[in-house]
DNA sequence: CTAGGATCCTGTCAGC
DNA sequence: TGCTGACAGGATCCTA
């Protein structure tokens, strides 16, 4: 699921329950998943947590830092005193650690983390702190919309004219954070038809973007906590965050909340998009 | 430089 | 039941 509020969810997990505590080890179980070596981080403290776009970036004292993407399958579940579980939401979150997907686990003073990923399109990196910001991935990120100007969005729009607005959002140069589902609920917001080509979208409607990206994060991110909590909570229940706020995504063929017309799923710049015939423009 | 499709990998589900 | 193809909450690489 790993989105701009997902990975901010994993961020506040972690600070609560694992800042300051001593790195011990690294059992890695797919060499695959894994850039660098942990050696740099034994007997380390974490002191930081940082989150760019989708990335999460950990600081130790000793100038190491482990910078960690979930991409599609990613997820973290933290097993010491307390459990916590967030990323892409799947049985294993109240499973028994480690599970089939269980790809490193990072032993710290106190409890394991650990790195599950399905498809093995996420990563850890170990990387001196100083070169966090060189990394290919984060040196190229735009700003995510909390700190966008209207002006520089629109820009980068032209930049990408002839692309359908939906895969410009997608682009992590372009806007940082969205991912499928975040982009056809942004969309949707503001009203505007994820085929339109990102050059005729009008300034305006750039705006409403802008807005609706903000609006749609920050209700995911506010939701994340309590999401966690219940999942926890659960027996094994299955309920997703997604069915709480979701205006669109995954509701192909369900009434439009707000004009009741049939929300339509179509392949858009080659994922499969949700939205209003009606509302969206 | 951009745009679009293929690709990495595993799992699930629909259709035969 | 078993097989096949499509698809999946991401990003990069390749080609035109």
């Amino acid at each position: 699921m790993p989105e701009l509020p997902e990975v901010e969810t994993v961020k506040r997990g972690l600070v609560k329950l694992i800042l300051y505590k001593k790195f011990i080890q690294a059992e890695v179980r797919e060499s695959k998943s894994v850039m660098g070596d942990f050696k740099g981080l034994i007997g380390a403290e974490l002191v930081g947590l940082r989150r760019f776009g989708k990335a999460l970036v950990m600081d130790f004292n000793n100038d190491w830092s482990l910078m960690i993407h979930l991409r599609m399958t990613g997820q973290l579940i933290w097993q010491g005193e307390e459990r916590f579980a967030a990323g892409h939401p799947t049985e294993d979150f109240v499973r028994e650690m480690p599970s089939r997907h269980t790809r490193v686990i990072l032993e710290f003073d106190g409890g394991k983390l650990y790195f599950n990923d399905q498809r093995k399109f996420g990563f850890c990196k170990v990387l001196r702190t100083v070169e966090v910001g060189e990394d290919g991935f984060i040196k190229k990120l735009a700003k995510e919309p909390w700190g966008m100007e209207v002006k520089e969005f629109w820009e980068k729009l032209q930049r990408r004219k002839n692309s359908v607005i939906k895969a410009a959002l997608l682009d992590q140069t372009v806007i940082a954070g969205l991912g499928n589902i975040y982009t056809d609920e942004t969309l949707f917001d503001a009203g505007v038809d994820p085929r339109r080509r990102a050059g005729k979208v009008t300034r305006q409607e750039a705006e409403k973007i802008l807005e609706g990206a903000r609006k749609v994060m920050q209700r995911a991110i506010d939701a994340g906590g309590s999401t966690m909590a219940t999942y926890v909570r659960a027996d094994g229940t299955k309920g997703s965050y997604l069915e709480e706020f979701a205006q669109v995504f995954q509701r192909e063929g369900q009434a439009c909340f707000r004009c009741g017309t049939e929300i339509k799923k179509n392949r858009v710049a080659g994922r499969g998009t949700y939205f209003c015939p009606r509302c969206q423009k």
